[in-house]
DNA sequence: CAACAAGTTGTACTACGGTACAAGTAGTAC
DNA sequence: GTACTACTTGTACCGTAGTACAACTTGTTG
């Protein structure tokens, strides 16, 4: 019994690893070249294997790049429902995970974001997309019952959005808090 | 003399024209299909005329779109000069402006929007949206001598960042006036 | 080892898109 | 009208990319 279990685990577990392989690389090369730059092609060779190996775990690329857009929506939603579940400052919680974006996990942050944007051109995309916004704005609500104001807190947590307004200076997630307390209480 | 210019001038007029077509067409693709939508071809259908002559006025891609962006540039700049120009409150000016980006120019603006953040990708187009940065930060010059808080004035007047602020809520002026006011009181 | 399934590869077909180019049209000057 | 130039078109070449597919390898079971 275990041994039969393992072994095919064991298959599965190679392609389960294989699968993450071609995720990483996917990512690599829209941080690397956008998202327009993902095809088939340029992602196998960023992984070191043959382009059809990519088709034969992702027979589409609507198929690759909405795995890619769950990979990094998955992370960020369980980093979300720690917030959530922890019973620590919230706001500051959320404040943290900005300023990462927007420092060290700056460039990876662009990338995730190039993707959600290509969620408004490809229908694919677009339910992951919804997701992710959908648990930014479960954060919210534990916050405020206005929804005009949930909708201003998930918009300033865009990524994107994040990264402009802070430019290249120093991300203070204390100077964050305050910024996303404001935008709740302009309401 | 006269007769001569106009002759010459007729021809040019026409060119004039062709092009202004062209990019036309080009605006309304990248609206419709994104800036990776446009084309050789898809543009030339869009102004119902061959490819062939979209590379007639525009030898590559990068030429098209350079125009294209430049076109939005230019009337951009326009409307931030003729708020530097007058008297009025300058601020709320500003404020108008990305009113109208997120309502009744909520669509054009995000072609525009599109456009500015495909120069991140290509190299031809980043001068023209260096210029057009640059022409905000000059209008925020006018309100403060603080880099930073430039910066982030230039930042919050970003089409993008300014649509998904506001959702699709009315976009109210004087309200947006006084996000700008608290952007750079808070430096 | 034989059978089988998962994994892997190389090759090829097709469509699209950038670009070149030769040929044709039309407006203008002399 | 003739020459000239701007304008316009159709056609074709080439590279890239999505996708299909048949063959091959490897690991697993019995």
């Amino acid at each position: 019994m275990a041994g039969e279990q393992s072994a095919v685990d064991g298959r599965k577990v190679r392609g389960v690893r294989r699968k993450a392989q071609i995720i990483d690389a996917t990512l690599t090369v829209v941080h690397r070249d956008g998202a327009a730059g993902v095809t088939h092609r340029t992602v196998a060779k960023e992984a070191g294997i043959t382009a059809s190996l990519t088709l034969y775990y992702f027979a589409t690329l609507d198929d690759l790049l909405v795995a890619a857009l769950t990979s990094v929506a998955d992370a960020y939603t369980e980093r979300i429902r720690t917030i959530i579940d922890s019973d620590e400052d919230k706001l500051l919680g959320l404040a943290e995970l900005l300023a990462e974006s927007a420092g060290p996990g700056r460039e990876r942050a662009l990338a995730e974001r190039e993707l959600s944007t290509l969620a408004a051109r490809r229908p694919a995309l677009r339910p992951v997309a919804r997701r992710w916004r959908d648990n930014v704005a479960e954060l919210a609500r534990t916050q405020t019952d206005d929804q005009d104001a949930i909708e201003t807190l998930v918009a300033l947590s865009d990524g994107l959005c994040a990264a402009i307004l802070l430019g290249d200076r120093e991300a203070d997630p204390a100077h964050l808090r305050t910024l996303l307390s404001n935008a709740l209480s302009t309401h």
